[in-house]
DNA sequence: ACTAACTTGGAATGACCGTTTCAAGATAGC
DNA sequence: GCTATCTTGAAACGGTCATTCCAAGTTAGT
């Protein structure tokens, strides 16, 4: 009975990733919005909502598109220190070089924004923050399961100081900092780790 | 010969540093200014020029104001590590507590809007991360002189460890983290600098 | 072919944005 | 008191913001 959607929400919906990543969401306007998919109005509230909606689901496309694929490979990689090394190596490649360099990360970018008001976008850092962090502990685990750790390194500690270097990274990578550097700070933190034993 | 402003230029500055941390740039309207200060539009585009000049002047009076004075205790406190916990321990209550809990930190906020595409924002921000760095590598030296440091710990890697990692907790506040959770990060990171012989 | 259900194009909405303009007011030297 | 020089108040500027509305177009079932 009805028509059907001349689109694809699902490419829309990547299209307008890219902006709010890319410009914020102060610094994206509707208008940019409509330009860059090549739809209507119309159709883009009747889809989406209004614009805190649209966000929203970029943002949860966003973490299910990057963060959460990169949170997985890192958790099932038994490792250890090596995988933790691989995720920044990966998370640095990202943020400074190719297409999205200089982009920051969109869920470390809604942190400062004034759309961590909204209860979803709080509750979508949150998720985000301990997916990361479990993460990061898993592959720890991993490491003191084989010795890797310095005696009295306590994974689950560790990770949250892994993770919180993360932000920083990512943070930092949108104001142009130096892949290599980043990569010299991460090999520091993980030496800081390390066991003795490893070189 | 002229006639004299009838305000005072550095307390009018100081509401507006109040409101770019708080609200953001992007959320903070002249006329939320013109509101906060009292004073009419015409004053202010006189005596700070625009927005932009109005936030460069905003954020130069931050760093000056909260971010250069903690530097600076930070390098002189020759107790090492200890000086080092210290610093955490004040940034923490400051973004967790009081006034300013959840406002983050304006630096760290500027990393992501779209004002770091001014120059002379992106000076500051380097400058900022310099400031910190060397704060905490000359804490470090002092850890390092006192036989603090783990063998084969360089102060100046570790500096830009510490670096990133105040980033992340002054990212996280801003989203509600907890005060006791961030502590013990920080803890953790120390420890693992820490040669095994300090408790 | 007809119709119900939905999408689409495009204009229009009112509110707010940062900024400018200008007359009126205030001051300090003469 | 006069004047040059600045400050102040208030209105107005064009532009952009997110959002809404409605007529026209499109589809699927009857």
């Amino acid at each position: 009975m009805p028509d059907i959607k001349h689109f694809d929400p699902d490419a829309v919906l990547e299209t307008v990733v890219r902006l709010f990543w890319r410009q914020g969401v102060a610094g994206t306007g509707i208008q940019d919005v409509v330009t860059a998919t090549g739809l209507n109005r119309s159709s883009l509230y009747a889809t989406f909502g209004g614009k805190q909606d649209l966000y929203g689901a970029a943002l949860r496309r966003y973490i299910d598109q990057w963060s959460r694929p990169a949170f997985r490979s890192l958790a099932q990689d038994q490792r250890g220190l090596r995988a933790v090394a691989e995720f920044f190596d990966g998370l640095i490649a990202v943020r400074c070089a190719g297409e999205h360099a200089r982009w920051g990360c969109l869920v470390v970018n809604a942190h400062t924004g004034a759309e961590n008001g909204d209860p979803e976008v709080r509750d979508l850092l949150e998720q985000h923050h301990r997916e990361l962090r479990d993460a990061l502990h898993a592959a720890l685990v991993a490491a003191e399961a084989q010795g890797q750790l310095a005696s009295g390194t306590d994974p689950g500690a560790a990770a949250e100081v892994l993770a919180l270097l993360a932000y920083g990274v990512n943070l930092r990578s949108r104001a142009g900092a130096d892949a290599k550097a980043l990569h010299a700070t991460v090999a520091t933190a993980l030496q800081s780790l390390a066991s003795p034993t490893v070189a």
